[in-house]
DNA sequence: TATCTAGTTTAAAATCATTCTAAAGAGCCT
DNA sequence: AGGCTCTTTAGAATGATTTTAAACTAGATA
């Protein structure tokens, strides 16, 4: 039986907050309890905010803002650039790519080994590579 | 001596938007002949703005918003996806790749050649690929 | 356990890029 | 030139996100 096996859910997320560098708050902690059970899924300020009403609870505007950037600035998730329109975030961080159809605002994970990417350009002089995003543009085939 | 040699340079970014199917007015003449003189870059509304007005002239606000967006429509401009803060495009519409420096919110152009992606994953039944966009995130190596 | 303090949350106001509106203007065909 | 439709305009409206200042709380300390 491992540590994690032992805890709460609550205890649970608020250690894995606390490893990330973040205050367990009340909020953070249902946030988390959310977006960060495993399930691989994209989510947006207004997703969440209905998610945190159908659990029941209440959580300011702000707050989900701060939490969203917050949980990315600390690699719990991840934000994924398609449109402007609003920010969209991955609860997979592990490294993978993105289907996007435009027309339908549909997102859709790829599989990292998916894509091949035989050759990258070094990066500019001083630069070092954090991350490269493949994001492949569809739309359906009779439009 | 080409057809385009003898026309104006007016004419010239006049037949450009005729061909793409806008009506050339004064307002996409004067924007068509700032954006698509062939000089590769990256422009904002705001920055677009800023050149209107360095060049003696002025467009709406609602204009130069409306103008880039039939621009891209029409294939004349290129959209970069690199963040929400605001709509940046591009006027190399060949195919090509770009680095992205999140700290200056510094877009740097990568030449098609210099990626090559090896494998691809198929499209999702009942659809084709429009676009592939890759984005590779740099930083400074002492950040 | 009571106290303290820095970090958080809150509701509401502010910001800011972008789009919309309704009226005035301008291509372009006949 | 006349007329019809598409454009442009300034300003208002929209909507996602950030900021504000005051109330609150996690966690350390006494």
């Amino acid at each position: 039986m491992t540590q994690k096996d032992r805890m709460t859910p609550t205890a649970h997320f608020a250690e894995k907050l606390r490893l990330a560098g973040l205050r367990p708050t009340r909020q953070r902690v249902a946030i988390a309890a959310l977006l960060l059970d495993g399930r691989h899924r994209h989510v947006t300020a207004d997703s969440l905010t209905e998610e945190i009403t159908a659990a029941g609870l209440h959580v300011s505007g702000g707050t989900v803002y701060n939490t969203l950037n917050q949980f990315t600035e600390a690699g719990l998730l991840r934000r994924v650039m398609v449109h402007n329109d609003y920010s969209l975030f991955d609860t997979n961080t592990d490294h993978h790519h993105h289907f996007y159809e435009a027309e339908n605002d549909q997102l859709v994970d790829i599989p990292h080994d998916d894509v091949i990417l035989a050759q990258l350009p070094a990066a500019p002089d001083g630069h070092e590579i954090k991350a490269v995003d493949v994001v492949i543009h569809i739309q359906s085939k009779d439009s």
